[in-house]
DNA sequence: GTTCATATTTTGATTAGTCAAAATAAATCC
DNA sequence: GGATTTATTTTGACTAATCAAAATATGAAC
């Protein structure tokens, strides 16, 4: 029932409300979406009568919990599509998400189900972003960045999150994806400058501010050092 | 760049002008598209003035090589994604149309050919409709109907030409799809009335209306009856 | 406590797509 | 040929979504 554009809307104040008190500024909602305030405005009024937000003239707006589930469905099937074309068609992971941009308004739910099914009833989608459950539940778990993770802790990388094409491209260039190990050699606050040391020994270079978009969580011992492996059951 | 509603209106063209010298009207483009005829002339009006189409006024509207070759991109991005719908996703064939009526616009080119080939370039989809090819090419093979073809002939299914679910659930419930063997063992004219028997010597009787909707070919010779078989090689 | 800068809201206009109903053209029938 | 039926086109109005630019509220700075 409801139009790309409301979707859109919903998907976005969701987004830019993690971590905050939920209120989202007219401002950045108008950026997020690309247009203008004027229309943020006009819109979150259309949707507070239909029950999808609560807006606080001059202060935010805010997602019901008519407006979180629908959002919530949204970013899972925008979620599961991405993972669907990198695992079973095999594109780029710099690509999926203009693609995925379009088609989390396409398919059903039934689609959206059997999409979960075949994928496994994957957690995350390729970039390490987390999948909603069926049932509206979002991991929310906080991770360190290489800009902020201890110099010579052996890490693995969790999340990129960062959705430009530039900046993946890059990533996967350098191998800096989801399940890479490495530990940080060197950071220089001066310079802006992080120094990663990836398993072959090889060293990139890395700003401090593309740093603090990979989000990365302590290497797991290695299975030869685990004290008391799990037997398979 | 074209909208979905300039999508379906190509699209739409294109399947009515089937078989018949290219030109369409505007009272059967406005029911199949089930708009009111004043919406269609302003809109053909449009696409004229994008080159899309040719509005000869009170006569009927002609697709260009343009708006042609866009109207079987769409109809070919129907079809696959039909097809992956059914033969990767398992749905029942009934549900798949309403499916791909909406993921027709929000597949990219590249999308498109990743599900070609993953699919093996099928040449038909679940309901037996041609698949255009990459070129543009759309078969038009002409067939027999249930309805026309000689009585106690063999034959098979190649395709079922209506899309409403609940024909497809009444013709999947009774073992009508393609590739399926039969014959029509009576033609009652006057009862308007076709008996059809099954390989397994059950009967199934149909209107004739009905009939005219399933497509067949003559049964191909079975292996053993057959004289010359080709070596695998 | 004014003044200023900034974010937000309002106002007026635009585009795509649609419908209802009136006007018009064309074909058909006597 | 004139009247009638039918399809098409035109006209006027409406909704969703947007922008540009003017008006307004609010918090910060002086
Ligand atoms: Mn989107
Ligand atoms: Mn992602
Ligand atoms: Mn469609
Ligand atoms: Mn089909």
């Amino acid at each position: 029932m409801a139009s790309s554009t409301v979707e859109n809307y919903l998907k976005h104040i969701l987004l830019l409300s993690e971590g905050t008190d939920g209120l989202v500024s007219m401002g950045a909602l108008a950026s997020s979406l690309a247009v203008v305030p004027g229309t943020v405005t006009t819109m979150v009024k259309a949707l507070a009568d239909g029950g999808l937000v609560a807006h606080r003239p001059r202060q935010g707006v805010q997602l019901t919990s008519e407006g979180r589930h629908l959002a919530l469905t949204v970013l899972r099937k925008h979620r599961l599509v991405e993972t669907f074309l990198v695992n079973v068609l095999k594109m780029d992971w710099a690509a999926v998400h203009d693609e995925a941009e379009q088609l989390e308004h396409a398919i059903s739910d039934d689609v959206l189900d059997r999409l979960d099914a075949l994928l496994g009833h994957p957690t995350a989608d390729p970039h390490g972003d987390p999948i909603p459950s069926r049932h509206g539940k979002l991991s929310s778990q906080v991770y360190a960045t290489l800009a902020t993770c201890a110099a010579g802790r052996p890490v693995r990388i969790v999340r990129v999150t960062e959705q430009s094409k530039e900046f993946l491209q890059f990533a996967e260039q350098n191998g800096l994806q989801p399940g890479t190990s490495l530990s940080v050699a060197d950071r220089n606050l001066t310079a802006g400058l992080v120094t990663l040391r990836k398993a072959a020994g090889r060293t990139v270079p890395l700003s401090l501010a593309a740093a603090g978009k990979i989000l990365v969580e302590p290497e797991k011992q290695s299975a030869r050092f685990r004290p008391k492996p799990e037997p398979c059951s």
